[in-house]
DNA sequence: TCTGTTTCAAGCATATGTGTTAAT
DNA sequence: ATTAACACATATGCTTGAAACAGA
């Protein structure tokens, strides 16, 4: 089958940013915990009545463990042996991640080898070592066999594992975004106890979103080289495909969990999802969009 | 009116997602 | 560094009962 070519776009790209930008961990326990934030995409270029694999890893970026020191990350000389991390693959219609995207809530990262295999959206992760979630786009053919037709990585998406935060700032921020750890928040009261049975008509509350302003300061990082370089990594797609399959406005707004779109280089005038930055918002090539790299 | 049925959101129970804390 | 128990949060499904509705 073949294709127009694909895009993929990373949502909440401003939220994922505000933490990299603090250098983001990620919780991981023996039974799984979620991500924050939620790694969620929208495609385009795909067909409609073809169904697709879409596996999702976790990609080492370096082989050094790493430690944190006096508010700073430390990359370790010593070199420790580096677990091969699994894949989970969901399979979807190229119409539901057309019009739905893909968004992974119950994507888990694990330390436990056995949580593995209990639960099949579960990834194993090293504690101590930084990653990049890696989107695989693959195609069933006749034969049962998959062909692998893309692959993705966002650079705001990379993390450390941990099994405690490290940084206060990144501990803050996720206090601060997620939801469920609303309870933790300073000054901001519970939510209001829901109201009496109203004996009249209906009344509808909705609690307001209230977050707090974070501090903002950058966490006294120096740059500097020596990143591993990711491997080229995308099997070429063959654009012979008449562009049709573009998603219109009212598609886009018809669906919630579709995010905020307006920061996610959607063009309402030409009606379908441009990349301001091909090389960082599409590009099958990871590139740094800070225009630098971190050091350890 | 009266009576029986339908509708719908509050109330409740249960499941699950957070960072915190203390112990190892 | 890691783990388990914990308090506090959201998510969801079921129950409940008053209001709305339909028919006589």
């Amino acid at each position: 089958m073949m294709h127009t070519q694909i895009h993929v776009a990373l949502m909440e790209k401003a939220l994922w940013k505000e933490f990299d930008d603090h250098r983001n961990e990620m919780i991981i326990t023996k039974i799984g915990r979620n991500l924050f934030p939620i790694l969620e995409f929208a495609f385009k270029g795909l067909i409609e009545h073809q169904m697709y694999r879409i596996g999702i890893t976790m990609e080492p970026t370096m082989i050094n463990k790493l430690k944190f020191t006096a508010g700073r990350w430390e990359k370790l000389d010593i070199l420790e042996d580096l677990i091969p991390t699994n894949e989970v693959f969901i399979v979807k219609s190229g119409r539901e991640l057309l019009h739905r995207g893909l968004k992974l809530e119950k994507l888990k990262l694990t330390n436990s080898k056995d949580a593995v295999q209990k639960n099949d959206q579960m990834i194993r992760v090293q504690s101590m070592r930084q990653y990049i979630p890696i989107l695989n786009i693959y195609e069933d053919l006749p034969n049962g066999a998959h062909m692998q037709i893309g692959k993705y990585k966002f650079t705001e998406t990379k993390f450390i594992a941990v099994t405690a935060y490290q940084s206060e700032k990144v501990k803050n921020l996720k206090v601060q975004k997620n939801k469920f750890a609303q309870g933790f928040r300073e000054g901001v009261k519970s939510v209001q106890p829901p109201a009496k049975r109203p004996t009249s008509t209906t009344s509808s509350q909705s609690s307001p979103d209230s977050t707090l302003s974070s501090e903002s300061s950058s966490d006294g990082l120096k740059m500097a080289s020596q990143e591993l370089q990711y491997p080229q990594n995308t099997v070429p797609v063959v654009p012979s495909y008449p562009f049709q399959q573009i998603q219109n406005f009212q598609n886009f707004q018809s669906f919630q969990n579709f995010g905020n779109y307006q920061n996610q280089n959607f063009d309402p005038n030409l009606q379908y999802w441009t990349p301001q930055n091909p090389q960082y918002d599409f590009g099958n090539n990871y590139s740094n969009p800070y225009g630098y790299q971190w050091q350890f």
